[in-house]
DNA sequence: TCTTGACCTTCCAGTTACTGGAATGCCTAT
DNA sequence: ATAGGCATTCCAGTAACTGGAAGGTCAAGA
């Protein structure tokens, strides 16, 4: 299966699947007589995993670490458990940090009338930075 | 003021506002004799007014925008608003996406028993792609 | 006077995870 | 023969810095 196959079955674009490839994310697939990448289902299967993963927010270096347990068929799954607690801490200080955004621009966007006049408490609390922040 | 003394009033490294005036985000200031940058109160006003607004989030070019705002006395404030809105619907994108992800782990992980053994429902579940995603 | 140290300068490179584009090669069908 | 649709590589750009190298400036101390 060429690249353009493999793309289309998992949704992923050929040029992010030659970008994992370059980043060592996946493994180097064989190649056709004339320098084409030559994909099996395993490779697919990889690919999947991987994007599956990426879509849960793991970085591409998690990523690689968590296919490599995948791969290993004796691994404990308290590292994988422990990965994946790792990634919702970092979630949950992201969220957190959100909330706090947002809560602030929601107060401040309620304090602005919002019409033709210049008089404005968000651009008077970003220059005071009277708000707790 | 050099920028060692206005980096260290508004706690902005040296090399962000260098960063900041290469991007067009600060005005150049006027330089010593000897080339140094020389700052004063309303620049350090200015690095003030962006560091409050990166700190909620905006981008480097929504604090440009929103300088210019704060700049120009006869804005009407229904500009901020609605920079300020654009910027909360980001934000609640940003969360909605992260509370998902943050959801399906959460229940993986729970169903991770987390010990020696190698099965483990989150690699599974990143293998089959089973849950909602 | 010389030197040391803390400043300052510019420029280049690396980070994350792609994405776009250019120049080129392969393969099949008309 | 040529046109198209694929594939290849490499280079550059994105966002917002951050680190480091090589070098200039300046005040204080021996």
């Amino acid at each position: 299966m060429r690249i353009g196959q493999i793309a289309e079955r998992s949704g992923v674009p050929t040029k992010t699947i030659r970008y994992y490839e370059s980043v060592g994310l996946l493994p180097r697939p064989d190649r056709t007589a004339s320098g084409y990448r030559d994909y099996d289902e395993p490779a697919l299967q990889r690919l999947r995993f991987v994007q599956r993963a990426r879509s849960l927010g793991f970085s591409v270096r998690e990523c690689a670490n968590l296919l490599a347990l995948y791969e290993d068929k004796k691994r404990a799954s308290a590292e994988v458990k422990g990965l994946a607690r790792e990634h919702v801490a970092q979630i949950d200080a992201k969220m957190a940090e959100l909330r706090s955004m947002r809560c602030t621009l929601g107060e401040l966007i309620d304090k602005c009338h919002g019409d033709e006049r210049p008089d404005c408490p968000i651009l008077d609390d970003l220059a005071e930075g009277s708000g707790r922040r």
